[in-house]
DNA sequence: CTATACATGTAACAAGTTACATGATTAA
DNA sequence: TTAATCATGTAACTTGTTACATGTATAG
């Protein structure tokens, strides 16, 4: 039901087409909620049908312009006072961190530091669009900039979790008699329980 | 595929059936990929079909022992090293800050508020895991134990992040002449671009 | 004229969640 | 004997991704 929240959020603070909600859900909400256009377009009809949007007008190439009714901004209020939040993180370079220990020990701290690297360039990304709004502002300004904090800082320890993991690597690679090219890892499949 | 990966991951380090794997999803690796039971009972015989994991053994109430396979493994570490990671953070949470300028600041910082809370709760939870987890034992638990670093370090930053934004939030309301209930949302509607 | 950006949609598939469904073993 | 835990599976549905498909307006 995220999208559908979403949308009506972003129409709630500005009227503008499926294409423009598009384009922000690939700026600002890339690091929140990440979405298509091909997910967005069927669900703008969704919510004429529910009557939480309407459309405002219309331009150039079948433009649509929308904004959110009265009945959109309730649900919205709704969802926020009256559901609660899923807060699960499900994100996948974590994951392959945990199997990382299946490549040898100079592999796995390239791959770190190329997590750390790209950690690195998104944080700078999401620093450049929090230059571009403003604290005193509007209020859906001032929120954006709280969000857009949470993508600031997240990335920031990121990249440096992946570079201190690297290290790490390195640091007990460096302790090892350099024996194999990589561990042993029949050894502890032989761990059993049945 | 991630969950297929994980699969063989978990029982290269150690043969185990969909029950014990199920429990590993809900607890060590609930914060970087979690899945149900549901999901990981078909996956197994799928991964039964692709030879990338056999049986070894089976217990009472039809207990079955899975191991990964040599092949598996090399999928495993093929993945690791020939496929781009998926970077993508999508968390509600944040999705549903940027919306919170349609609540009265008062319960908009409660929600951030109650949002610390839990991350400080899921915190603890994850500090006690660690500290199941030794720094210098084998070579899986050194892997578990970076990326438990991961989910640590994420889980702190958020906390940190929600009570800044209550914080924040509250101090930009003592500021405001307590003019009515909520911001005035029809105003920015009204900015639109056609 | 020609490439790029604008603009909207659909279809097929993959992944994930919730609910349904069943039964065996064990500990109190 | 009875509740909890162990243990495996399926079905229906929702969500999200990738690819397909089409056409318009604008800037160089």
């Amino acid at each position: 039901m995220s999208l559908r929240y979403a949308l009506v959020g972003l129409l709630a603070e500005e009227a503008m087409s499926g294409y423009d909600l598009t384009k922000r859900f690939a700026v600002s909400l890339a690091h929140a909620w990440p979405a298509q256009h091909s997910q967005i377009y069927p669900e703008l009809a969704r919510l004429m049908e529910l009557g939480w949007i309407c459309q405002t007008g219309s331009g150039p190439r079948g433009r649509k312009v929308y904004a959110a009714t009265a009945e959109g901004l309730t649900a919205l209020r709704d969802w926020l006072t009256h559901t609660d939040a899923d807060r699960t993180l499900r994100h996948e370079p974590i994951l392959r961190a945990f199997f990382r220990w299946t490549l040898d020990p100079g592999e796995a701290a390239n791959q770190f530091r190329a997590d750390a690297a790209a950690y690195a360039a998104t944080l700078r990304e999401l620093d450049n669009l929090a230059r571009t709004l403003d604290w005193e502002s509007s209020p859906p300004d001032r929120s954006a900039r709280l969000a857009l904090e949470a993508g600031l800082r997240l990335y920031r320890v990121l990249s440096e979790w992946a570079a201190w993991a690297a290290d790490r690597v390195d640091a007990h690679a460096a302790t090892q008699p350099a024996a194999g090219e990589r561990p042993d890892v029949s050894a502890s499949r032989r761990r059993t329980r049945q």
